[in-house]
DNA sequence: ATGGCGGTGGAGCACCGA
């Protein structure tokens, strides 16, 4: 089974390459983010088309995120649980059943953070808590999950051609990494890591200043597999090329096979 | 680090977000 993780940057801007990637890689499930659209407005014939399911929690103009599926989609949850005030939709979960087994996915948007100093970095390290305890929760079910999205967090120096850059972003500040250890810790497997240990392999490439021409890139979109879901790990890649089509989402797909 | 992109409102372009 291969389940993907994809900030679009606006779906209905990229509603052909979403289309042409999934006739391409042909994956089973993929958690969007950034649809930037509400509900109504997701692209869904054009994704039912291609003979995908769809689970959406949309917003006008800003997040957004979706589960899509080749097999049928149960238990949905819209909006990260913890905060009823939080109105921001960055978190859908739902069940994947197939002929071979369950697996349990959530699509995440991790707050950036950014500017540091201002309510929206308290904001991200709030978020990354509550994600911490739904993550409890989820692996008391001693189940295959795979929490895959946009964290938001560059885990090590390791995962940016030039760290020293990020030094003062909210994606790097030792608070953020410091949460997203602590959710790895709970005991999760980063799929990516796990699979490409020696780092230098970005999902993201800033559309200014020629970075994607110059490989100054970073790792933010992650999958962290239950250990139900690593022990079936067979493979984690990167789409890169993807980032050269034209008119690219500044992240490019990032997809685990898993043995199910 | 800064050479860009997509959204909104409202009808040309400032401003926001990331």
């Amino acid at each position: 089974m291969r389940i993907a993780t994809w900030n679009v940057n606006s779906v209905k801007q990229r509603t052909e390459h979403l289309v042409a990637w999934l006739k391409e890689a042909s994956p089973d499930v993929v958690c969007l983010q950034e649809l930037k659209c509400v509900d109504e407005a997701f692209p869904a014939l054009e994704i039912e088309a291609a003979g995908y399911n769809i689970a959406v929690h949309g917003q006008k103009a800003f997040n957004g995120v979706a589960i899509l599926s080749k097999h049928p989609i149960e238990d949905v949850v819209r909006g990260l649980p913890g905060d009823e005030a939080d109105v921001q939709s960055r978190y859908i979960e739902a069940v994947v059943s197939t002929a071979t087994g369950v697996v349990r996915v959530a699509s995440i948007y991790l707050p950036n953070g950014n500017p540091l100093g201002t309510e929206k970095f308290p904001y991200k390290l709030g978020w990354m808590d509550r994600l911490i305890a739904r993550a409890q929760e989820l692996l008391k079910l001693e189940e295959p999950l795979v929490l895959a999205g946009d964290y938001n967090v560059i885990p090590t120096a390791l995962d940016a051609k030039f760290p020293e850059a990020w030094a003062g972003d909210a994606l790097a500040q030792p608070e953020s990494r410091g949460k997203f250890r602590q959710l790895l810790s709970l005991g999760f497997t980063d799929a990516l890591r796990a699979c490409d240990p020696d780092g230098a392999t970005y999902t993201f490439w800033d559309y200014q200043a020629g970075a994607w021409q110059r490989n100054n890139g970073i790792r933010i979109d992650h999958l962290l597999l239950s250990p139900q879901a690593a022990d079936r790990l067979a493979d984690c890649r990167v789409a890169k090329h993807v980032r050269a089509w034209d008119k690219p989402s500044d992240h490019v797909p990032v997809y685990v096979d898993l043995m199910l």
